[in-house]
DNA sequence: CCTATTTTTGACCAATCAGTAATAAAAGGT
DNA sequence: ACCTTTTATTACTGATTGGTCAAAAATAGG
């Protein structure tokens, strides 16, 4: 590689801009507040990520790519496709927290809430993250079925279209205080009356 | 009353600037698609509404009123009290149409997920708001239970929890486009399995 | 050591932001 | 008719917005 290298990690700077978008949505995050938790002059974010939009884009992706995998180790590690899923219902509620390094709520469903409707680019990802997420919970319940653990008799699509809407409804709860134990025993009551 | 008389309908502007905010979330909205759509000039809404966000705050309450006053009416014209329940359950899937003179979603959760996380205000409000809706389910479910429709063996507590979920979830997805026919059975489905 | 290439830096830009002040117009009360 | 009060309108702010540009700095290859 020729030329001046680098002084900033980009994937660190990747994760500043993600907070910074995750905790006050787009619209309230402006080049300045970028440029601060950066670190990183204006120039320097443009030549390296393009415009606000286009940095903006890389973050989301990152977020959703970081999410499936958190997700997906909860399923894999699980002993059962069915603790698999309850494990990762119970991550939602845990959102609410808000870590030091991790804002409060679901950055996925601030930006699907505020700028799907009017940015294709956004609703195109988030529907495709959407139809991964199906996908990966049918498989699950398929392998519940085939195991015993889920009585064939049951829709599969049905069972997650539920799941979806309820991980929805726990995320979107989740952007404000909540009692968390009180949450956790909802849920399980839940899908012990789902599966 | 001395003075000038207004020129304009308070609630045609209140209506105007709820609907512009709802459309575009808050931060999206400027004072100059403000003065664009209620026709008035910037320095009459300052007068007549303060600034931007006590304008935003009376929006806000009177799209939250209209929400309540909606629901209540479907709930007094079912012929049961869980009828009506079904009824407003199936209201929010409805949002997700867009009607000409009414955006697409439920402003209310959109604030919600914008808004409530960094002001305190709309905070404070949207609580209040829960709390109401929280304490109407509760009252209609134990009517349910004096009438025969709903076991006493159930808790109200735990179903309103629930419902209350099951509505951020479809007022979340109702952002986005859906199959409404597949949601109206869904959301059947899963009230017949909650009673 | 020199040049080509890339990054860094800071100055700069037009446009837009929310908000204000001063003036003009229109009514009611007397 | 006249004064007070309220509203309407225009022009104007200073600050911030997202974005650009050119020069300086730092490296690798020849």
């Amino acid at each position: 590689m020729v030329g001046r290298p680098r002084q900033f990690d980009e994937d660190e700077v990747l994760d500043a801009a993600m907070k910074a978008f995750w905790a006050n949505g787009y619209e309230a995050t402006s080049l300045a507040d970028l440029v601060s938790v950066t670190g990183l002059h204006k120039g320097s974010l443009y030549q390296a990520f393009g415009d606000k939009h286009a940095l903006f884009i890389q973050t989301l992706k990152r977020y959703l790519h970081n999410v499936r995998h958190c997700k997906n180790q909860s399923l894999r590690q699980a002993d059962t496709p069915l603790g698999g899923i309850r494990a990762v219902l119970h991550g939602f509620i845990d959102m609410a927290e808000g870590d030091s390094d991790c804002p409060q709520g679901c950055m996925a469903v601030k930006m699907l809430v505020e700028m799907a409707p009017h940015d294709a680019e956004v609703q195109r990802i988030m529907e495709e993250h959407k139809k991964g997420m199906q996908a990966t919970l049918q498989e699950r319940l398929a392998d519940a079925q085939a195991n015993g653990d889920l009585s064939k008799e049951k829709s599969v699509e049905t069972i997650t279209a539920l799941i979806m809407i309820f991980m929805d409804g726990l995320a979107t709860q989740a952007t404000g205080p909540m009692n968390h134990e009180d949450a956790h025993r909802l849920l399980e009551g839940q899908l012990d009356a789902l599966f």
